[in-house]
DNA sequence: ATAAGGGTTCCAGTCACGGGAAGGTCAACC
DNA sequence: GGTTGACCTTCCCGTGACTGGAACCCTTAT
């Protein structure tokens, strides 16, 4: 099977194969006439790897789940230390995000949004102890 | 004012900020010794683009909301619209994120995580209709 | 004179690809 | 047999927002 059957196969732009041959997270065969060869052990690999990384593993994490995969003998909490390690940065970022958007909802409620330059937002950016609450007597 | 005392000021790298000039942010002066001379207006800057980039804006964006900043005439609509543009990615991504969390979240409760090899996350990996739920009779 | 602690430029690397050029290969059609 | 046109190959550059490091200049203190 040629690289477009297994991108359409694996959901993955062929690019995105020919990366991971690249830094060796494949090894496709080669056809006499030097196209890669996908086998079904390759598009299993290619299908796996196309999970792991819409659940945000990074690529060495998908390098280490496929060896952990390959592996007979491996230990179920090796895979789940590294799911709960990602686990914690994706909690991680969510909560930075959050901040972010409840901070920046707050001041865009508050702005005006017309044609006039007074701007919450700004005031904020410019002088980060600017509130943009109302004044209390 | 040179480079380092405007980091600490301003709670930036310096190589940020050399990187904020070489971009077009910023355009400290040069003293006669060919060293990048901070004013105030500058400071006043690198603080404003710190507080943009950390609710998460863009490079550009923070161009954006620097010229917006500096222009009096400016229409507050379109620092809000900005601002809008922004938090509908925030959430976007959010969202991601806690799909990822949602799912790696149950994969990981399934887990023994002991030293047998039986792993839920790996079979739901290698295989995408793979359940972790307990058979149901 | 020298050593330290600034500052400067420039180059390379990060992460996970994507775009595009230049060229080889294959199947089909006239 | 020639010619499309679709597919494949490698190679190199660009992305965003920096970060690290090398090589070198400037200032101040000893």
């Amino acid at each position: 099977m040629n690289i477009n059957q297994a991108a359409a196969h694996a959901g993955l732009p062929a690019k995105t194969i020919r990366y991971y041959e690249e830094i060796g997270l494949i090894r496709p065969g080669r056809a006499a006439n030097g196209y890669r060869s996908f086998a079904e052990a390759d598009l299993h690999k290619l299908a796996f790897l196309g999970r792991a990384r819409s659940l945000g593993f990074s690529i060495e994490d998908c390098r280490a789940l496929l060896a952990l995969y390959e592996d007979r003998a491996r230990a179920s909490g090796d895979v789940k230390r590294l799911a709960e390690r990602h686990l914690t940065q994706i909690a991680a970022k969510i909560a930075e995000l959050r901040e972010m958007q409840a901070t920046l909802g707050h001041l865009v409620d508050a702005c005006a949004g017309d044609a006039r330059p007074d701007c919450p937002i700004l005031a904020r950016l410019s002088d980060h102890a600017s509130r943009e609450e109302v004044r209390r007597p």
